[in-house]
DNA sequence: AAAGATTGAATACTCAATCTTA
DNA sequence: TAAGATTGAGTATTCAATCTTT
């Protein structure tokens, strides 16, 4: 493992920490501004939209949206209450829960998608070239690849 | 401004999204292991050392380290009784304070700096090559730029 | 024992209200 | 009246302890 961090990849580091903090900070505000779903929320219903069957383990989830275990029982406990999501034991292990996206989730998605999209759009992907959004979509997914 | 969000777009969104969560995460576990800064401490120390006269008023460090003002103000209580900062009066304006790092504070950044940088290493800049760090830093300054 | 999920205690963040000075 | 900073109330997050099932 080399030592040296290169005044490339400095930067490249501060500027992905800097960016994401301003980037998120700005777009979660309008979606509240909209009355959208929370880029948190988002995230957890679009992992379940996403999931085989609509739902995923506990566990699971905890790890796509990475959050600590009694994080994500919370996050779910509210999600639930607003009805985007239930509840639902797993039959081959009673220990265990699924949740599952409901349909009023699944509208919820998709009403906040526009705005989210263009949220993107307008904050980062207006400045950022394709052969950029390419690089760096490869770069990270390497990087992610060997977190293991 | 265009409505649409491309396939690399979106791509590169969320790779941005999803590795920052996994990054930071792996990061903050290093640095908590070896009993180095927190990387929010980090940011407000490193913001402090590198403004002008080792201060900066709490509004313009808010804005550094995208805190709100409140919650700034709380980071500074914290990282102050750990006495790596102290707060001293604007001698122009008596609503202001500054934030002024210590000489511990100083320490404390020259300490966790090589383990930081490991890790910065060990779980992004290995992964990423010298173009691929010039190409995400140059892309994410302009977006930056244009957040205002 | 160990694993999945939840709960309690401690900590940290935001918004709105407040206090002081400009 | 407004601006800089802080405080109070409410919410969200984590770690460690707990409960249930394997």
């Amino acid at each position: 493992m080399a030592e040296i961090l290169s005044e490339a990849h400095d930067d490249a580091w501060y500027l992905f920490v800097t960016a994401h903090a301003k980037l998120t900070e700005r777009i979660d505000r309008r979606l509240a501004e909209r009355r959208a779903l929370p880029l948190e929320w988002y995230d957890v219903l679009l992992a379940l939209k996403r999931a085989d069957g609509r739902k995923l383990r506990l566990n699971e989830l905890a790890e796509r949206v990475t959050l600590s275990r009694s994080g994500l029982t919370r996050l779910v406990d509210r999600v639930e209450s607003a009805g985007l999501l239930r509840r639902e034991q797993c039959p081959t292990d009673r220990r265990g829960a699924f949740a599952v996206i409901t349909g009023a989730g699944l509208k919820a998605l998709t009403e906040t998608w526009p705005i989210y999209r263009q949220a993107i759009v307008e904050y980062f992907a207006t400045h950022v070239t394709e052969r950029e959004a390419r690089v760096i979509a490869s770069a990270l997914t390497r990087a992610l690849k060997e977190l293991g």
